[in-house]
DNA sequence: TCATTGGTTAAGGAATCACTTGACTATAAA
DNA sequence: TTTATAGTCAAGTGATTCCTTAACCAATGA
């Protein structure tokens, strides 16, 4: 079982914003300029900017300046971590719900316990 | 394709507390009051019901009054909803990668392009 | 009945967040 | 060389977050 030490609170607070998730959906689609990034968006630069450094900080993005241009390129690994997170919630409910239907067969009439 | 709405908003930023995906957790075990809840964690029993309140406040848990004990348990289609939009995510990422290599086989020298 | 247990409400405070404007730098184009 | 483009830095603001304490209510057990 991963770690994930503390680094899940800041991707899911970065994940937990609709500008940012637009962003990486654009950058899933391949890397992007900062002002092409920019373009859709209703707000100043800088906040965009502030957004970017948001993804950075938490990894899920990195980004290489040339010339003036910097270009933005998503990292998916992190993304995965918080997947694997997810889908580790969801296979211990799956796997609770199993034992718990195969214990009503086996002893019917007693009762489901937080233990279980 | 979902709509997910501006319910991943509220979902992500309630999973980017580390005491609250605690909680999650605990309530994928099984059903648990919140006296239960709160026994692990250092802090006040207002600031618990706030987390809770958090939580239920984007679907991911659900809770019930009998007598004066609240129990609380997990809401796992709402877990889910967040699982399904980062696995979007990476398989949109993979099939792009996937075209991306196809291509460079197909005729090479072309470079890639983010409408790719 | 009275104390205890389990939870709730309200108010407030420090820290963080998402955004702004204004001033600025560096590269590229005319 | 001038001008436009692409991005950066700093400071400030209103809203939200996470937590606290104090007072409170309602169910339960002695």
């Amino acid at each position: 079982m991963p770690n994930y030490g503390g680094s899940l609170d800041r991707v899911f607070q970065a994940l937990a914003d609709g500008t940012r998730r637009a962003m990486v959906q654009r950058l899933i689609r391949g890397p992007v300029p900062v002002s092409e990034l920019a373009r859709p968006l209703d707000m100043s630069l800088p906040a965009v900017m502030q957004h970017i450094q948001v993804l950075e900080a938490c990894g899920l993005v990195r980004s290489e300046k040339i010339g003036r241009v910097r270009t933005c390129r998503i990292e998916p690994d992190v993304l995965r971590t918080a997947e694997d997170w997810l889908a580790e919630q969801r296979t211990s409910w799956e796997r609770r719900l199993d034992r718990l239907g195969d214990h009503l067969l086996d002893d019917p009439g007693t009762p489901e316990q937080g233990s279980l």
